[in-house]
DNA sequence: ACAGCAACATACCGTCGGTACGTACTCAGA
DNA sequence: TCTGAGTACGTACCGACGGTATGTTGCTGT
């Protein structure tokens, strides 16, 4: 092993150039999120966006190699800060159905974000295509949701297989965000959200009521 | 009355002109429908449409106020025809139960084709706006859906108010726009379906189990 | 001290949506 | 039958935008 690549594995101190050119990478996704956002991903222009970061499209083109990995990027990180919200929510919680509740209910205050809004649920799966809208999702938001669906259909001792959990986490996910939406354009999102929250409790009290009389399961 | 005015309520034949006008009319759609179908609203020039539809600019901004009419066209011209299948399927049930499954049997078919999931589901949202998608949902899939869930859940012979109702009905069309989804995408279509089903139905159950045990329903 | 590369800046190009304007054709009314 | 008006396009062109090609600067390892 060289001197060289010794030096790799040792924790380095960054060089002024390299936090330099982290801090404009950081403004051009932060102005990209604002725009995006605001006007949408083929409304937002690149030239307003590089303006606002106060760098030039050179500096874009280093770091991003277009407009759509840039768009990427600020997915990444709106997507990762909900994911992580929502995972929070869930500590502390043991009992699945409680967890359930709890991560819906986080889940419903995440997307009345605008940001996760337009830029995950909105234009999201248009702009990377559902290819790599799933590879972004699998690993984030939809993770906690197929956790949750898991331990809920465990609990009812139900013996499936994976991707009948995977068809219901898929539903859940789905109806979750279907139900967003309706959330975050109510006119009262307060008691919109109350509804959701009871729909999904009732739904989860019948898997309860069907398991207790002992129920064979759904059987594909 | 004057002679002009009467002569407006007399069904006229179409003059030759409105004829070939309403030819042009269905080529762009038909091109309109094709391409972004395969290409996707933004990749599919206007350039390629009038070449495909064999008319050229001007005819298409005589017709349309622009590419996003267009694409509105195409959107009323597939999702029309998808709710049409669907209100069909309907047709000979009389149980909401059964009425439910068929109905979903028939949108599991529905978003399968290329034109439903790329123009309706995947960009229609983002091309349209929520508030445009909204609009032209309203009066297609989604108010089947609604009948259905208005109905198995007035089987269930809880007392919910309207908003609830519209609850129930948003989560289960997310629900079922996902499934749609995860079905189209499967590399086994049949099999993933006949799972959606079953999910589906596990939950429909969980409906009538509490029914059955005389739960007070969803209280929002 | 110098080679070399990272981190940008600048100038420019092709494509595409949209517009302005011209034209052929039809048809109702005088 | 002639004509004015309106419909149904075709043609030429513009501006904006995404992307590229080509510098330029300054840190950094040797």
């Amino acid at each position: 092993m060289t001197k060289a690549s010794v030096s790799k594995l040792v924790p380095r101190v960054p060089s002024r150039r390299q936090q330099y050119s982290q801090a404009t990478r950081r403004a051009l996704i932060e102005m990209g999120e604002e725009l995006f956002t605001e006007h949408g991903y083929s409304a937002a222009s690149l030239d307003q966006i590089v303006a606002g970061a106060e760098v030039t499209k050179g500096a874009l083109y280093h770091h991003f190699s277009g407009k759509q990995a840039l768009f990427e990027a600020v997915f990444e990180k709106v997507e990762g800060e909900a994911s992580r919200t929502i995972q929070e929510s869930l500590k502390g919680h043991q009992d699945p159905w409680d967890k359930a509740i709890a991560g819906l209910r986080q889940f419903l205050v995440v997307v009345q974000q605008p940001a996760y809004r337009r830029i995950v649920i909105l234009e999201g799966p248009a702009v990377l295509g559902y290819a790599r809208y799933r590879e972004q999702e699998e690993r984030s938001a939809y993770t906690h949701v197929y956790d949750i669906v898991d331990s809920v259909l465990e609990a009812g001792s139900w013996e499936l297989d994976e991707p009948m959990v995977e068809t219901f986490a898929r539903i859940f996910f789905g109806a979750m965000s279907s139900a967003g939406e309706a959330v975050s354009t109510a006119d009262d999102p307060e008691t919109a959200a109350a509804r959701v929250e009871a729909a999904i409790t009732f739904i989860l009290a019948g898997f309860q009521a069907l398991a207790e009389q002992g129920d064979d399961g759904p059987t594909s």
